[in-house]
DNA sequence: GTTTATTTGTAACCCTAAGTGACATGTGAT
DNA sequence: ATCACATGTCACTTAGGGTTACAAATAAAC
């Protein structure tokens, strides 16, 4: 099939790869390589020669054939294919256990993902701060969204709740979810939705363990 | 194909729905539905009918024709397919931030898993508890998780080091493992893993927004 | 008792997407 | 000029998931 050249969309499978691409060559990059093949990358991780070349084929003609790609200008390429050349304001809903789990969790800010807003429906919670992001009203999220700008939510929810913040969010001009509560939400085709469903993938675990 | 009767691997993803079942069915016990048709779970959970049956049909015989399936039967074979009538006592790896994050959250603890030993390999941290758990020298894993009986470990270290962490845990006799560090890590295949990679979601994310 | 309306369980089929093999093309070294 | 090597891509294979369709089973209606 290949990937359509220059723009376009590629299955989630090839971006998660790109990811993983990224991080294995900023890894090599920080060890002094400048150069590396499509061989040594699928030996690292795991995967053919073949497809890592399909993969980055994507990105356009970087490599030198006889060669190889030049780790500079590879990781240059997936950095901006990923977006990762940005920052990401993000907003937080769900103040809860998880939401301070996850916003403790610095490993976001490291490619510029960063929670600027923090939602609850909780009048306790609501003025208090984390760090120094003030926890807002639920009611507020759409002026806070739009006002700045932020086009990432973050659903961080009991299950019964989800639905209805996911559509707040999406009204309000969110274009991508990454969904921590436990249950399938719809968002129109135009929303990007990412589940994240740690219960699952720990009962998954449970039930290879008793087979 | 259908699914071996019984016992037997059935794919992942049919697990991971037997999960969303679940959930799904324990709300409407919650609300005094005794009897529920293939065709509702269905609509609840964005689904097609044959599917859910199909699924289902791996449990056994459980639904009557003509009449539907009685939720607290399901609810009991699923709870028990997946092994959630089971204590899950787990080893958390790695005592960051992330560590932190996950030891915090109370969702774990719902469902018979938690983490009752939490190790790291920095003086520092080394000795002192969270809640009432005390945090060991990564050496102690071994004698703790037989001593202990722990089938479930949890990695939650930086991705140079999460390598050795599974070859730990494995040869410690952990069956399970539960991976949060952004790569790609190798474990036999008598072990199952799970990888929750919450970078590359929030990439292909980014990936999605500057399409 | 017979018929009708449902609903399950499953066999057969379809179909897409994902990965692999293979090869022509291009590159640098000898 | 030749050789060894690596890329980019076409075509093929494959596996797996999902859907359609239907026979068997059940309950209600008449």
């Amino acid at each position: 099939m290949g990937c359509l050249r220059g723009k376009g969309k590629f299955s989630d499978k090839v971006v998660s790869r790109f990811s993983l691409y990224l991080r294995y060559l900023e890894q090599v990059e920080g060890e002094g390589v400048y150069l590396v093949t499509s061989s040594q990358i699928a030996q690292a991780l795991h995967l053919t020669a073949a497809q890592v070349r399909r993969d980055l084929s994507c990105l356009g003609q970087l490599g030198l054939a006889g060669v190889g790609y030049s780790v500079k200008k590879l990781v240059s390429s997936l950095e901006k294919i990923l977006g990762l050349n940005k920052k990401w304001p993000m907003a937080l809903v769900g103040a809860g256990n998880l939401g301070a789990a996850l916003f403790s969790y610095s490993g976001f800010r490291r490619r510029g993902f960063e929670i600027i807003a923090i939602f609850d429906k909780d009048p306790d919670k609501i003025g208090t701060r984390w760090a120094n992001v003030a926890i807002l009203d639920i009611t507020r999220l759409p002026e806070t969204v739009k006002q700045k700008g932020i086009k990432i939510g973050v659903i961080a929810v009991p299950h019964y709740a989800a639905q209805e913040v996911a559509d707040r969010l999406v009204s309000s001009g969110v274009k991508a979810i990454l969904n921590f509560s436990p249950c399938k939400i719809r968002v129109p085709e135009s929303v990007k939705l990412q589940d994240v469903d740690v219960s699952t993938e720990l009962e998954t675990l449970s039930w290879f363990l008793v087979q």
